[in-house]
RNA sequence: GUGGUUGUAGCUCAGUUGGUUAGAGCGCUAGAUUGUGGUUCUAGAGGUCGCCGGUUCGAAACCGGUCUUCCACCCCA
């Protein structure tokens, strides 16, 4: 039988991983400078915790997990004559694979709200599963870090959340990141001048695909759902929307002068934008991105993506604030924002541009020749003391021929062999051969040591 | 969910309009070299040509189905 791994999974090479937690563990100090807590939440929750709030296409989305036992014997005849997976599915299916680390978390806040302390300030770097079709840069498992806080209504907190970003992807090394900055009072309140309140959704999607298929293209996708041809010319100022941050803000001031909801989005923009100006980026840029919805249905306050256009790939993190997320799980008037990386994306990103070339992969500094027991047994003993001072150090496992312990040695890049005889364990030294030169030193312990240090 | 693409040795890939026993490079094993790796040379092992069915005297090749790979759309990180 010929080995495989499910469609959109990935098995992961000792580099890779060590790539991999290089990018966790900088994103993870980041964290804890801006004062974030771990926490984890397990992989598969209750299906009604899930369902429904990602819309109908994230429900499609969530991966199911069948019920244990003969489940087929609690549904009724006339529900399984009719073949309807969707009305089925619930009643064989209670519990499913997490579809993000948001949704979880508000469950997370709620239910142990009288043990945490608010604001509260987590970060959670979990695998996440969605049933989509495999692409460049999609998988069906992968992984998301993520930062919230719940229980401010601050707008420091975004602006924070854009110093986070900037932080993160300057240590990375990956400089000139674009980090896009929309509200979603801003989309309501056009949605609201231009009378389709109603269609939202639908506008801001259209919206979001202008640099996509254009102008035309996404007037003909409003007039297609409905949008007027009058309220889609009182909005057309928007498909020209150009100049630095400051000019943008002054049209959509204008823009919205109407909206109560969409001043208020300007409002809270410009407080980010003034701010940050104020603080400055180390390598990121900050922009207004009016075409910036997101799919996710819970967003009510600033939207955040962030973007390289070094490598053609989707965003790299995203985030925003949601007023009342943990509102669904019975907790009103928590207000949270959150923001969120892309790993496995940012890593084929490194990967393109060679920024990976400060990881290195462990591996001991020295391996032992194994000449026989008597030979292992002393080794060892010298194995021991060196593995108490820190130096990475092992002995070859096997008596096996000389030829293919060095090879060993070579194939896994190990600096240094140690080559211990019958002479050597009866004189008390050792022949310390450095793979790199070829050159061999016959010594002590002490000598040993310095040798390999320097 | 829609459209396209890919599958031959452990890996990367050749394989002529359908024709004897399906090849190469790398890797692996052994030897040249019984206490010395990288280089070189020699030899060897390794294949249900993704799977099922069909066409044909004859299929790795043609046809249908299915699974898989990668890509685009939808949506998303």
């Amino acid at each position: 039988m010929k080995p495989t791994i499910p469609k959109g999974t990935r098995d992961f090479l000792p580099i890779e991983v060590t790539k991999r937690n290089y990018i966790f563990d900088t994103i993870k100090t980041v964290f804890e400078t801006f004062g974030f807590q771990p926490i984890e939440t397990p992989s598969f929750e209750n299906s009604s915790t899930l369902m429904g709030k990602y819309g109908d296409e994230g429900d499609r989305l969530i991966f199911k997990i069948l019920n244990s036992g003969d489940y087929l014997k609690k549904v009724d005849d006339k529900l399984l004559m009719d073949k309807n997976s969707v009305r089925i599915s619930p009643k064989i299916s209670e519990k499913a694979l997490r579809y993000d680390l948001t949704v979880p978390f508000a469950r997370y806040v709620v239910q142990h709200q009288n043990d945490i302390v608010f604001p509260f300030k987590r970060y959670q770097m979990q695998p996440v599963w969605r049933a989509d079709r495999p692409q460049k840069g999609r998988f069906r498992e992968f992984y998301q870090c993520d930062a919230d806080v719940v229980g401010s209504k601050s707008l420091w907190q975004e602006v924070e959340f854009v110093q986070l970003y900037d932080e993160v992807f300057t240590k990375l090394g990956l400089t000139e990141t674009i980090i896009k900055l929309n509200n979603r009072k801003i989309l309501s309140g056009i949605a609201e001048i231009i009378g389709a309140k109603d269609k939202l959704i639908d506008f801001t999607v259209a919206l979001d695909k202008l640099d996509k298929i254009g102008i035309e293209g996404v007037t003909n996708e409003m007039l297609g759902k409905g949008i007027s041809q009058g309220a889609i010319e009182k909005v057309k100022p928007l498909f020209n929307f150009t100049g630095d941050n400051l000019e943008k803000l002054e049209q959509l001031k204008e823009l919205l002068s109407a909206s109560e909801e969409g001043t208020q989005g300007v409002e809270d923009l410009e407080f980010i934008i003034e701010n940050i100006e104020k603080l400055g980026l180390s390598s990121a840029r900050l922009e207004i991105d009016v075409t910036l919805a997101r799919g996710l249905n819970y967003y009510t306050g600033a939207i955040f993506e962030v973007q390289t256009d070094k490598v053609a790939i989707g965003s790299i993190g995203g985030g925003g604030r949601y007023d009342d997320l943990t509102g669904i799980f019975g907790l009103k008037n928590i207000s949270g924002i959150g923001i969120s990386f892309g790993l496995d994306r940012i890593y084929m990103v490194l990967e393109e541009l060679n920024l990976f070339k400060r990881v290195v992969l462990p591996k001991p500094t020295l391996v032992f020749i194994n000449f026989g027991e008597k030979e292992a047994e002393y080794c060892m003993q010298t194995i021991k003391k060196l593995r108490e001072m820190g130096i990475k150090s092992e002995l070859y496992p096997d008596n096996v021929k000389l030829k293919k312990q060095m090879n060993y040695a070579n194939r896994r890049e190990i600096p240094f062999v140690v080559l211990v005889g019958e002479q050597e364990m009866q004189e008390n030294n050792y022949t310390l051969k450095n793979m790199h030169t070829g050159e061999q030193t016959l010594c002590n312990l002490d000598d040993l040591i310095r040798l390999i240090k320097s």
